[in-house]
DNA sequence: ACACCCCACATTGTCAACAATCCACGACAA
DNA sequence: TTGTCGTGGATTGTTGACAATGTGGGGTGT
């Protein structure tokens, strides 16, 4: 009992569970399901950065009372997804490049330590499932139909994976549940343009395999060096101004 | 307008600001006033780790009502400072004594680049500022009393000035907004017997020498080396059992 | 004596009305 | 025309009552 199960339940929502069929998982409060609900819509876009919104009209959009969902824009304040002010409403946050550019850094450096944690602590089991997973990824990036949005579900799958399999809590829980959902939020911009599949699966490939053989420190560098690689990806595209700030 | 500085407010309550005659400054509205209640308490240890605490008491406690309340609640939750069930209350997170050593193991490297960026981006001003803190601080010490608390307090006005000159946002809030709140909770038990003022004054002085200096990289590994100090300080408290979990 | 089940109670989740505050619009003066 | 001030309206913050759910204690059967 007691369990921080729930503090992960509500930051998976990408992980393909068993049984999806439902509309989202019923999230054992409405505040939880709020929670959800917005913070899906500001992946995804649906609520534009920058944006005012007022919570009446949030209320109708996602059929719940001012309660709940008060409860729900705290939460996501706290998490720095939106900015609010006294009296004045809630807005989506609107990071700039630049900040955008720091989220990878500090990515970085976690997502290392991350790497190097789980070639300690994971368990064969997990490396395996983590292997196989790794080859049903391929098998998307080879459809060609909706290439993007699989590839896009991958890379989060794979990187949830080393992110638990740290057995980091704190670790996990600011991956999961802060920096991702920021990152997420501006890859949704740019899903077509962004594609290296294959070369990111071979970059994963790597990493697991060298988290197979317990080699943190080779598993801490390569994932450094991956995610090295996204963000010059990222400088490039807001060189090329294929990222509206 | 819009500014995030509302969003630093309430995570800077140990900095001696000119006017805190007043208990605690005028949160603007009362759920920020429970938050910062309810942080205070817990990381003060009033309200001890593992501890069920109901609602209506903490409304009592505190003087207010359940709506703020409760949005307060939920913000604690998504921050980690508090485990809820849903229909069964809310109780204080427990850190087991691992658990603790992992949370240095992220600031290492957290603090290690918010010290290269600092080193990069602080102003003179800032600088010179930090250097004249650091002249109070030692003054602090020298005087015996009060020893320990005014350490602490110093301590954690030098990593604040650093996160904050690192003028990277998200790094600033990760660390000012999550981790200096878990790692003080739990300072606060060992207060007395962590002191090494004398030591880690010396170190802060070395990095800010090489932030003076310009010296990214160094500032990075002094205070890699100075945070890695500080675990290794805390794992031996641990297992000389002066530490209770 | 021990384990299991059921129910009343206490506690939490939710709702709708009330009060406090900000902001945009318009009037007025320079 | 432009800048400032004041007010109406809309929006947010807060409150107390109502509904839903988990928990602990008493009872019963083995």
């Amino acid at each position: 009992m007691w369990g921080v199960m729930r503090s992960f339940a509500h930051i998976t929502p990408w992980i393909v569970n068993k049984d999806m069929s439902q509309a989202s998982v019923q999230s054992q409060t409405r505040a939880d399901e709020a929670f959800d609900c917005l913070q899906t819509a500001i992946v995804k876009g649906e609520l534009a950065p920058g944006e005012r919104i007022g919570e009446v009209e949030l209320c109708a959009r996602f059929d719940l009372t001012r309660g709940p969902l008060r409860e729900a824009l705290g939460r996501l304040e706290s998490r720095g997804l939106l900015v609010r002010r006294p009296h004045a409403g809630v807005k989506v946050v609107s990071v700039s490049a630049d900040e955008l550019v720091e989220l990878y850094r500090i990515r970085e450096l976690m997502e290392g330590l991350a790497a190097r944690q789980a070639a300690e602590r994971m368990t064969d089991e997990e490396i395996a499932d983590l292997q196989a997973t790794l080859d049903s990824h391929e098998a998307m990036i080879n459809q060609a139909h909706g290439q993007a949005y699989y590839q896009e579900e991958g890379d989060y799958d794979f990187h949830h994976r080393i992110a638990t399999g740290s057995r980091n809590a704190k670790l996990a829980q600011m991956l999961l549940g802060d920096l991702y959902y920021m990152v997420r939020m501006y890859r949704y911009r740019l899903s077509t343009s962004v594609g290296r599949p294959h070369k990111a699966l071979n970059e994963h490939r790597r990493i697991v395999e060298a988290i197979a053989q317990r080699d943190g420190e080779l598993a801490e560098f390569l994932m450094k060096r991956h995610i090295s690689a996204a963000r010059r990806n990222v400088e490039k595209n807001i060189a090329d101004g294929l990222m509206s700030f």
